[in-house]
DNA sequence: GTCCCGAGGT
DNA sequence: ACCTCGGGAC
């Protein structure tokens, strides 16, 4: 599928692309594989520019996993508030109690354990092999499709994952697996300024329904409520008090709400909605 | 409207 | 194989 004269002449260009224009982030300047976990959940379908300035407060706030297990909900979603995809937070948190339970505080460099804690996949599990022990192996995320599928699959349409990843072992630098990730990411980001979005073509790729009224609109306005301080769940204060306080239908509320608590998020008692810690 | 260094559940 | 999950920049 890919000969060794493609595979090399790829590497070549996209490593001299990375070293004319290749980006720098906070997360690369570290190899502590903690710092590494965190970045690789908080970029989970978050842009890189948003997930930036909130790293670096998480990072201060809380440096090890030992001070991530014991922060309470509320804390925590006002350190991941506007990052999105909050479940991630509580995942997060889980995996940092795991790993100073069972690996002092350290992500185990082993891919079928990494994959037993919660919010990693199998891009996370690789990723953070590569990225924070040098271990190479494939793994695709939208850039990197991006970069494959524009290169190596013309014209074709619905690109499988299996295929692309494929193509991810042929080309890959076993010799600097961290460094070639970077710059097949960063080459991907860059040729999606410059073409259609190559990432569109491959099966994996899907659009999501519109924001504005949606379900997922509703449970953000929920949490925010919630950490506003403004006593839902004391004072007999509940979803009806937050409805007509936010202005939104009480059934709406109520669904989001039962979202969140399906999630973890949550606890529900009655018409009183908090934290679930 | 489109995109985002995916994961988990059905 | 499908669905849902956030929120802001562009």
């Amino acid at each position: 599928m890919v000969s060794r004269e493609d595979a090399f002449a790829f590497r070549a260009a996209v490593l001299d692309l990375y070293e004319r224009e290749g980006r720098d982030f906070p997360w690369r300047r570290t190899a502590d594989p903690w710092a590494v976990f965190v970045s690789e959940i908080m970029l989970q379908q978050t842009q890189t520019a948003r997930v930036e300035p909130k790293y670096l407060a998480w990072m201060e706030r809380f440096p090890d996993a030992e001070a991530l297990a014991c922060v309470d909900l509320a804390t925590l979603y006002d350190a991941w508030r506007g990052l999105g995809y909050n479940s991630r937070a509580l995942r997060l948190r889980e995996s940092a109690r795991i790993c100073a339970e069972l690996y002092g505080g350290i992500p185990p460099r082993d891919e079928r354990l990494l994959l037993e804690l919660p919010g990693v996949g199998r891009y996370t599990a690789r990723a953070v092999l590569a990225f924070a022990y040098g271990v190479p192996s494939p793994f695709l995320e939208t850039n990197i499709r991006a970069a494959l599928i524009f290169h190596f699959f013309r014209g074709a349409d619905k690109v499988p994952d299996r295929d692309l990843e494929t193509v991810a072992a042929a080309v890959l630098d076993r010799d600097d697996p961290r460094t070639w990730y970077y710059a097949l990411m960063d080459y991907g980001a860059w040729l999606k300024r410059r073409e259609p979005n190559p990432s569109r073509r491959a099966s994996a790729y899907s659009t999501q329904k519109r924001f504005e009224g949606s379900l997922r609109q509703a449970r953000g306005a929920v949490l925010r409520a919630l950490s506003a301080g403004a006593g839902y769940g004391t004072r007999g204060r509940g979803l009806a008090d937050m409805a007509a306080e936010l202005g939104m239908e009480y059934g709406r509320v109520k669904d989001a709400a039962e979202g969140l608590r399906r999630d973890g998020l949550v606890r529900i008692e009655g018409d009183t909605v908090r934290f679930s810690d």
